[in-house]
DNA sequence: GCTTTTAAAATGTCAGACATTTAAATGTAA
DNA sequence: TTACATTTAAATGTCTGACATTTTAAAAGC
């Protein structure tokens, strides 16, 4: 592990650039021990501060973590599906907001992934995922539930539904797709109607996968798509309209 | 923005947590300029270094950029699609590879979510799409590559075919997915023969892409999985056995 | 009016110190 | 011998203060 001496970027970044490469590459094997800091620091022929700069980025990507005390220090973090989750959901959510990314675009990317995991659904959900989804659907049809609540709702439903898949590198990719629609799905204005529409849909995905039909599920989800779509685009228009006043 | 008094964890990842929060709520916007360290160190009661390592740890999730000199400092940083890739790639890059996902689990998602764009490429693919395949498919066939450049070669196509579908935010979620599969792909030594057949596959699926024609599409990829996985399993079981010599 | 110089403000880096946490090693008593 | 309390050492966490470097805006000079 070497920096370059004349380069003109951070150090720490360098730094943490030289451990990442040796984590990924793994010259650094999970929950391996890195050097102390102040090892580090003659290492590099840095500073301590600097060392730690270094050591906070890769904590942010949770590359490591460290222990303090005797026999404490930085050690190689195993990346589990939570963190690797959280991390996906932040970058998606943060994408869609600072990209003004189309509602359009947005939604047809969500409903694509979602298809390719309905087929799977169908065949592996358990009847705990089919009862996570009843009982959203149930919260979903109580009148006095927020916008904010229904979406909520909306997306623990989703995700039951891409975990009944049963492959977790799945549900770690959808998880962004999922999450980061809700920001965008809670500009809108649920009427009774229109929930009532959405509930009856996700009934209809609920009973095919009960039922373990793929090509029902997958039907289902297309007319929520477009169900969706239609929705978005009223409030765009609504938007359009208010700004040109 | 204000950190809990009374809370054992990191300051600087507590000061973290809290601009992180103001970003994603949309209290602090894009280019928008943080209080300079000297600041935001009076602000929160801590030390300089303590908020630069919260800074970096911003940085290092590119939700920052600073700036040197006078008038610079740290800025909100508008989450560009490369930044974006880099870390969907490095995360799910890592998740595989730390969590001994199977090959099975692996290949599944992959071509589940691949499958997802097919109808899209299938409508929007441009004639650039198609002749970046194409061109893939012609060097996959020379007769001196390497496993690994057959490899590169391979991610490079897949990539073309997930751009067809002219979604950024699909060309972001599926970049981890595809990807993260090449240091399992690596694994695998791809015979002439083996070769042939994948070459054979790609251009079959290059084939739809150009006549629009989705199921062909899908078809080829469903050939494509099952081939991937017929592979990956020979290589597994290669492995056993050379294990248990 | 244009160019050059200067000053100021900010981040980047360093050095050294002290506080706190943690687990192993040691000592002590039942 | 065993169980428990104490000590100790090693590490991270934090602070202070200083200096280096970069960059821009304003001042000075022509």
């Amino acid at each position: 592990m070497k920096i370059d001496p004349d380069n003109k970027t951070d150090l720490s970044a360098q730094i943490a650039a030289a451990i990442r490469d040796a984590i990924i590459s793994g010259a650094l094997i999970v929950d391996e021990r890195l050097p102390s800091e102040a090892e580090l620091s003659e290492q590099f022929n840095v500073s301590r501060p600097t060392v730690r700069e270094a050591l906070k980025r890769l904590a942010a990507q949770s590359l490591i973590r460290t222990q303090r005390g005797a026999f404490g220090g930085a050690f190689v973090n195993r990346l589990s599906y939570p963190e690797a989750y959280g991390q996906q959901i932040t970058t998606s959510t943060l994408l869609l907001s600072m990209n003004s990314v189309s509602f359009d675009v947005a939604c047809e990317a969500r409903y694509a992934l979602e298809r390719a995991c309905a087929p799977l659904s169908a065949q592996r959900r358990t009847p705990d995922h089919l009862a996570t989804m009843r009982a959203e659907i149930h919260r979903q049809s109580q009148p006095g539930l927020s916008d904010v609540a229904f979406c909520a709702s909306d997306v623990t439903f989703h995700r039951a539904l891409v975990d009944g898949a049963d492959n977790p590198v799945l549900s770690y990719q959808l998880a962004g797709a999922v999450e980061a629609m809700q920001p965008l799905m809670n500009m809108i204005t649920f009427t009774a109607r229109s929930r009532e529409k959405i509930v009856g849909l996700h009934s209809r995905i609920t009973d095919a996968l009960e039922a373990q039909d793929a090509d029902a599920a997958d039907a289902a989800l297309v007319d929520l798509e477009s169900y969706t779509l239609h929705l978005g685009r009223d409030v765009m228009a609504a938007r359009v309209k208010a700004h040109a006043k």
